[in-house]
DNA sequence: GAAATCTCCATGCATTTGCATATAATGCTA
DNA sequence: TAGCATTATATGCAAATGCATGGAGATTTC
């Protein structure tokens, strides 16, 4: 294997770098607002775009790239809140599904508006059209799945779906 | 301000993502080869890099956009290992110098091989030249600094320089 | 069809992070 | 130059994360 190139290191480097930068203004914005962290509002979107709003935890793991035992501490807080309900998986007792409530949608609709101005801020504004479409392009390549990843476990299951109205992250 | 377009939406969740697979993947190939996390090397790195191997705290903040109080702790764990070494800074004494020691530097030389492989691994060999120009470019400019963007802890004096031998994040 | 294996989710414990605040030193202002 | 604001770093405590493992239930194997 070759190593990379210095561009290749840079836009690494670069990466990071502007996800941090982005996610800590982006989080700053929705705390401000009062709101709880984005990972609270991934759980609420991704379970509202199913039709009869429920997922199982294993599902949101992949959709998400959480591990799993995060995702379960997740689901406590957010249960405790009432944001989302813990249901029997019929026929395999060994799942479950998880279904957001009117409350958690409600949540997610407050939040949207905030988090889509600070995604316009800190990403839109910042790019031209072309540029944006690039960035897409080529993050979506970085998503692609790789055999020569290593048994790993987060980014077993990547699909690479475009937005719409609220869906985020 | 406008509301993002689609495209900005989808470019900022894949951010998010690609992040997220990628330095899980990096960081487990570390891991595996028993060194330490990202956060260290990026100290080492960014200290080597000085002519004279030392750096404020407040420096590498800014560089590594980390938290201060984070730094602090994490410069805790690196100098019991022996990596760093608080010196006091000539002048002020509430500041401080921090310098890259003998063994750090060593550390350093010997995760490079391994990080650098899983640089062209995840990142090197998904996109062709032409797209790591463009991912590189475009993520520069989320990096520069916005007059809109409230007073926030992270993200404060950002530069855009480019990499070689082990350069990295 | 029983045992071994695998899948799904939870949890105890240590580490790390986040948040607020402390401590100490410097710089500024009147 | 006394008082007050500001800067640099550290730290107590709570929350979140990582890691290993547990335990229940499904699936496979022979």
């Amino acid at each position: 294997m070759r190593g990379p190139s210095e561009i290749v290191i840079t836009a690494w480097a670069r990466l990071v770098r502007a996800q941090r930068a982005v996610m800590a203004g982006i989080e700053g914005e929705l705390k401000q607002a009062g709101f709880p962290p984005l990972s609270w509002y991934d759980v609420l979107l991704e379970l509202k775009r199913r039709p009869d709003g429920r997922l199982t935890p294993r599902e949101l793991e992949q959709e998400m790239l959480f591990e799993q035992y995060n995702l379960s501490r997740l689901l406590d807080r957010m249960e405790a809140e009432g944001l989302v309900r813990r249901i029997p998986y019929p026929g395999d007792k060994r799942r479950q599904l998880i279904e957001i409530t009117e409350e958690g949608r409600s949540l997610q609709r407050r939040i949207w508006p905030v988090y889509a101005a600070a995604i316009e801020q800190y990403v839109g504004s910042k790019l031209t059209e072309g540029e944006v479409q690039g960035l897409a392009e080529a993050l979506k390549k970085l998503l692609a799945a790789d055999e020569n990843e290593r048994a790993r476990p987060l980014a077993k299951k990547l699909s690479g779906t475009s937005a719409s109205d609220d869906r985020v992250s």
